[in-house]
RNA sequence: GCCGGGGUGGCGGAAUUGGUAGACGCAAGGGACUUAAAAUCCCUCGGAGGCGUGCCUCUGUGCGGGUUCGAGUCCCGCCCCCGGCACCA
């Protein structure tokens, strides 16, 4: 081969890795094992986007470059197969969605295969095979069994588009978060999981596990703990109490009146003749909104008197108990003790309804806005004089002690939505009876496989397809044989990534969802890269599942992921998001026919800093195209296609050493780092270098080609044959940096007078302070600002620079 | 409003235990090669000014202050952009 062809290289060391099976991982073996993973993609018909292979070749250049270092690598791949895309095309083309993933995942695993990961294809899973999703069924009875996963009537998100209740985790901005939609609330009977059981571990578990920065923070945001107290306040002339929450129990002297949520139960109980019309208008009112049009008319409180009073139980005086829509039934008790001298809610509440407001802290104008902040407690009885931290303890002392209520922690973390309306899922495992209820499925009868149907489409009325195929659906009690029926909700598309990474440790096993062994010797995942929107969503959901299955002994470790990173996304050319519609998508098909997998891999490196988003640039990779040429040019001689003439054996030159070794110490800290970026930059400083030279050390230029490996490994065998070598540039041990050729004999030192750089002087680098100091005193650049100064002060850093203070 | 992350040439971006700002790449301009073009190779490339045409001076990292011999980097006060959350009591 002469010139550089990519089609032939990719394609004959694509063959020669997949036929010496030299990307399957090794169960148990000596070596250190080192499993990193990418989030398995959802296998949709546009095929792989270009913002894929971002992260892909991202671990890619880390995976092999463990295995130069001498690590046993784990870099699986699967495809996430269930959901809502795929069942709406189907429905459109009225093809099975089975099929349509099937082919899905062809046109996705060419594509792959194209850009010549590292991935170990052997241990693919699918979560829409049912050898997989039996053991998500499984897992789903483990929850059932222990009580974590309920069925429950209660008010959810509905996506009218969609037609399917979804998560709060799914909601962003009263929209749904896949088709952009809008929601309603809808009471429907849905499976729950209750993940707020483990809120406050998997707050506290995130101290042992190394996440960016801002994915713990925004973790920790959305589960949202509270400290504060619960209050019971008596109602006047009934037997209820009407428990609140609050995280100001200091003020409790200021509560000048109660709220229910409209959808509160006591609503209709307390409610007085008088008031019965109006309270159940609004009720009935606040039902019909949406969660968009109730927080875009935020500003505006609404709401109406019930009639009844509560009695503060801090002053036993009467204070009146409204409803209004500003407070949520979601959160807390679904009630709350309006304070409006310190709550601006409350108090924009109580100037609409003249309301008394109560200053309990002093420090602001109450007369003007509701004071937040610190001050001294005021009014309030055995408080008076307290700071609002020694209240606040005070009072949560004094409720628990008259058995009034107490300290408290709430969470914003909501249970999980669990059931989907649609066909496209893995069939919940429970069978209805009417004498023994919800019926887990035996184990031995999973799985529950998805019946083929006529019609996929959803109902308006909220049913999955599965519900009218009544054969499927009647089916005898597990428990007492009599008639039953199958739950035909299906599991969100969230499922079968909530545990995937196991089951990759195991991926045949028909026994158990995974060998407690393989388990043990692979998990906890090293590296997880991903999307910074799954953060509250997939790797929220799937950290909750692997705890569950810890507690239950199945799994070796209660974190899943002891490092956790995201990559930023891939946008248009105009800085917009690749869509049909904007005519902006690139697709990697195109890229590779024309420039090749190493040119592609190295461009979406090279594009910007990981982690943040880049804008694709047709330009630009062009500059990267340039520069593998420049790098087979530099060994290969294009006319005769063998090593280019100035390739020479001999020790190569001092300044040559120390500019390979710096590459090397670069290279690999920044591809620890994560700044592929970077190390590319230096890599072509290296290039730059050498085409400079007229003789060009074979020596350097082999340690480069296995530097460069990770990043374009087809063109580095290519060019490691080539060289001679006979082996794969995978069985090369990873170049190290010697530092002893970093040290160079003279170095520049910056002289500044003043702050200003006025020279540069090369000395050697042993010189001492006095013969430096007396060297740049000597300059004509120097003397030029010194001569007829005084020199008040001579800062030296070594290696560095000498700053001369004069006037 | 709250929580993150940012603002550096024409562009993407380098440089953070404070130490020559603009590495590397793109675009642009000039030159070499060629009948010509492409490709390739070499040079220039933040702005303004000066002459002895090779250098010199001033200025410059969102804005205003400060600390320091020295600030893109640290401190204080602002402005703007992006992402997440948002009536969470």
């Amino acid at each position: 081969m002469k010139k550089y062809n990519h089609k032939a290289i990719e394609k004959k060391w694509q063959k020669h890795w997949e036929e010496n099976r030299i990307f399957s991982a090794k169960d148990f073996s000596d070596k250190p094992k080192y499993y990193c993973l990418i989030e398995f993609p959802y296998p949709s018909g546009d095929g792989l986007h270009v913002g894929h292979p971002r992260s892909y070749t991202a671990l890619d250049i880390i995976a092999r470059k463990k295995r130069m270092e001498g690590y046993n690598v784990l870099y699986p791949i699967g495809f996430d197969a269930f959901g809502l895309p795929t069942e709406n095309y189907a429905i459109k083309k009225k093809i099975h969605p089975k099929i349509i993933t099937e082919r899905n995942i062809a046109t996705f695993t060419r594509q792959l295969k194209e850009l010549g990961f590292s991935f170990d294809w052997e241990r693919m899973v699918i979560t829409a095979d049912p050898s997989y999703y039996k053991w998500t069924q499984w897992i789903f009875l483990k929850l059932f069994e222990k009580g974590l996963a309920y069925k429950d009537n209660i008010p959810i998100n509905w996506c009218l588009s969609c037609k399917i209740g979804l998560a709060n985790e799914e909601v962003v901005n009263g929209r749904c978060e896949r088709c952009g939609g809008p929601v309603e609330k809808r009471n429907k009977e849905q499976w729950m999981l209750k993940i707020t059981a483990y809120a406050q571990r998997l707050i506290d578990d995130l101290n042992g596990v190394e996440y960016l920065d801002k994915i713990m923070k925004q973790q920790i945001n959305w589960i949202g703990r509270s400290d504060g107290a619960d209050i019971k306040f008596s109602i006047q002339g009934g037997k209820e109490a009407l428990k609140v929450f609050t995280t100001r129990p200091d003020t409790l002297f200021g509560a000048t009146y109660m709220v229910l949520a409209p959808e509160h139960a006591l609503v209709e109980k307390i409610t007085t003749k008088e008031h019965k019309e109006a309270v159940s208008q609004y009720v009935e009112a606040a039902k019909k909104k949406s969660d968009l049009e109730r927080s875009e008319i935020s500003r505006e409180k609404t709401g109406v008197f019930t009639g009844a009073y509560a009695l503060n139980p801090a002053n036993g005086k009467p204070i009146p108990i409204w409803v209004a829509d500003y407070v949520l039934i979601s959160y807390g008790t679904g009630a709350i003790m309006a304070v409006p001298g310190h709550d601006q809610r409350d108090w924009d509440f109580a100037r609409t309804f003249n309301l008394p407001v109560v200053e309990v802290i002093q420090g602001g104008d109450i007369s003007r806005e509701a004071y937040e902040g610190e001050g001294i407690l005021i009014n309030s009885g055995f408080l008076n004089g307290k700071n609002v931290e020694e209240a606040i303890a005070a009072m949560s002392n004094w409720l628990k002690e008259k058995e009034l209520g107490g300290p408290a922690v709430k969470y914003k973390l909501r249970d999980w939505v669990f059931s989907r309306q649609r066909y496209w899922g893995e069939p919940i495992p429970i069978v209805i009876c009417r004498s023994c209820g919800f019926v887990p499925v035996p184990e031995k009868d999973l799985p529950v496989l998805l019946p083929d149907v006529e019609r996929y489409e959803p109902s308006d009325a909220g049913e999955s397809p599965l519900a009218a195929i009544k054969d499927w659906v009647k089916t005898p009690c597990p428990k007492c044989g009599g008639p039953a029926e199958r739950e035909t909700d299906t599991m969100p598309n969230w499922a079968g990534s909530s545990w995937y990474f196991l089951r990759y440790t195991d991926p045949h096993n028909d026994k158990a969802f995974a060998d407690s062994d393989k388990l043990k010797y692979w998990m906890p995942i090293d590296l997880y890269n991903g999307g910074m929107e799954h953060t509250t969503l997939h790797l929220l959901y799937s950290r909750f599942w692997n705890k569950f299955l810890y507690d239950c002994g199945f799994v070796p470790f209660s974190e899943p992921y002891a490092r956790r990173t995201a990559h930023g996304m891939i946008l248009g050319e105009g800085g917009e998001k690749m869509s049909k519609s904007r005519g902006n998508v690139v697709n990697p098909d195109d890229v590779i026919e024309r420039y090749g997998a190493d040119v592609f891999r190295c461009y979406e490196m090279f594009i910007g800093p990981f982690d943040q988003t880049a804008n694709w640039d047709t330009k630009g990779i062009e500059g990267i195209h340039r520069f593998l040429l420049r790098v087979w040019r530099l060994i290969v001689d294009e006319r005769s296609g063998g090593l280019n003439d100035k390739m020479a054996e001999g020790v190569p030159e001092k300044g040559l050493l120390r500019n390979l070794h710096q590459t090397i110490k670069i290279v690999g800290e920044h591809i620890n780092q994560m700044r592929f970026n970077t190390a590319i930059s230096q890599m072509m400083i290296l290039v730059n270098e050498l085409y400079k030279k007229d003789r060009i050390p074979v020596e350097i230029v082999k340690v480069f080609v296995l530097l460069l490996s990770p990043f374009a490994p087809h063109i580095a065998e290519e060019l490691w044959e080539k060289l001679g070598e006979k082996e794969s540039v995978l069985r090369q041990p990873w170049p190290l940096c010697h530092m002893e050729y970093l040290a160079a004999e003279t170095m520049t030192i910056v002289v500044q007078i003043n702050g200003k750089v006025r020279a540069n002087i090369d000395c050697s680098v042993d010189i001492s302070r006095e013969d430096l100091i007396k060297m740049v005193l000597e300059q004509e650049r120097v003397k030029k600002y010194t001569e007829g100064k005084k020199i008040h002060k001579i800062v030296i850093v070594p290696k560095k620079l000498v700053s001369i203070v004069v006037s």
